[in-house]
RNA sequence: GGGGGAUUUCCCGAGCGGCCAAAGGGGGCAGACUGUAAAUCUGUUGUCACUGACUUCGGUGGUCCGAAUCCACCAUCCCCCA
């Protein structure tokens, strides 16, 4: 089965390129992007519009409540479903998002959501961190897994007791159900264009413009009408989309405007680099500077004559 | 016109005679990532011939074995009295 994937940082124009693809090799989209799944946050997490979505069918926007939870594991399911779907109506799967771990449960590991997940006994690993030290649930995880434990920084917390959890779901070592994983052939061809910005400073001008934008679209009503309906809660993962927390004191008087905005462009920025050093990583991904070559000329020069 | 306080490395901000190239934070740069991933975490950030040397803490000149830290004058900013 072959699939196209769009990938990049936030702000390159992953989007348009996606629609006019899907357009030349009709293809439909899914997308591949950790917020774009929740209903209600639409302007900050840069949604396809209606009219664009009234174009190409769009698989994977819009399917959960902020409030619901959702992962990567839930992605991978759901995305493989796509992939048979649009397969049937003899279609190409065209993946368009930045979220670089969705794209590789998918495309990369086909025993993503194989191990389970216990949230008592993270909870028992948070609070036996928070009295003894980060230190000490890595020294948990030396014993059990020294491999992991060596590849994880003891305070990186989260990934610590996301390999003790493994351990503990499974009977399997997090490293082992990585070997094991690493083995089994994806069963996608998949052809990723990796949309990039050679200029870091243009990159940043787009991210600055690309938030006015939002700004101007109503991004602050979005965000209050999310607090008023009690929505925007840290303890959901929606919370922590880039746009929503940095606007929240705003919204609550605790800060203004002026300050939400220039956080939130900080926060893109940041994460804009941590999605380069993703997706410079994968050497089979064929990059196309937006800000120096046509991105649609150049993308279909890379698919020749794909056909899905 | 008189009195007081400031001036620190890209920014904010500690330091107040040696352990200071100078805490901490921000920003920048680089990196990690297999069920929260727009999350979480790490490293680095004066220069160089780099386990050592050199140039920095508004400017100039002093004191001292030794100064970002003390003194004098100058510059700029802030506050109080006129």
């Amino acid at each position: 089965m072959k699939i196209i994937a769009i990938v990049g940082p936030t702000a390159v124009g992953k989007t348009a390129l996606a629609i006019e693809l899907a357009r030349k090799y009709n293809g439909e989209i899914i997308s591949c992007d950790s917020m774009q799944v929740y209903k209600g946050m639409d302007i900050g997490t840069a949604k396809p519009t209606r009219e664009e979505m009234a174009q190409v069918k769009h698989h994977l926007i819009n399917i959960k409540m902020p409030n619901e939870s959702f992962s990567c594991a839930d992605y991978a399911v759901l995305a493989k479903k796509a992939i048979a779907d649009i397969e049937k109506r003899g279609k190409t799967p065209i993946f368009c998002g930045g979220t670089g771990l969705y794209l590789d449960s998918v495309i990369e590991i086909p025993s993503f959501c194989e191990t389970a997940k216990d949230e008592e006994y993270r909870r028992y690993l948070e609070n036996y961190a928070k009295e003894n030290g980060n230190e000490s649930v890595h020294k948990m995880l030396s014993e059990i897994d020294p491999e992991s434990a060596l590849a994880t920084h003891h305070n990186n917390l989260k990934r610590v007791i996301r390999a003790l959890e493994i351990y503990k779901c499974t009977g399997v070592t997090k490293s082992e159900w990585d070997r094991r994983s690493r083995e089994v052939k994806p069963p996608y061809d998949a052809t990723v264009l990796f949309l990039s910005c050679e200029d870091r400073e243009e990159m940043y001008r787009r991210i600055d413009k690309r938030v006015d934008i939002m700004m101007a679209e109503g991004l602050m009503f979005e965000v209050r009408g999310l607090y008023e309906a009690g929505l925007l809660d840290s303890k959901y993962t929606s919370a922590g989309a880039i746009g929503y927390k940095e606007l929240l004191p705003a919204v609550t008087g605790q800060s203004t405007v002026d300050v939400g905005v220039m956080e939130l462009k900080s926060a893109t920025r940041h994460y804009a680099k941590r999605q380069l050093t993703w997706f410079n990583k994968k050497k089979d991904y064929h990059k196309i500077y937006v800000d120096k070559e046509n991105p649609l000329q150049r993308a279909m020069e890379i698919l020749g004559d794909f056909n899905g």
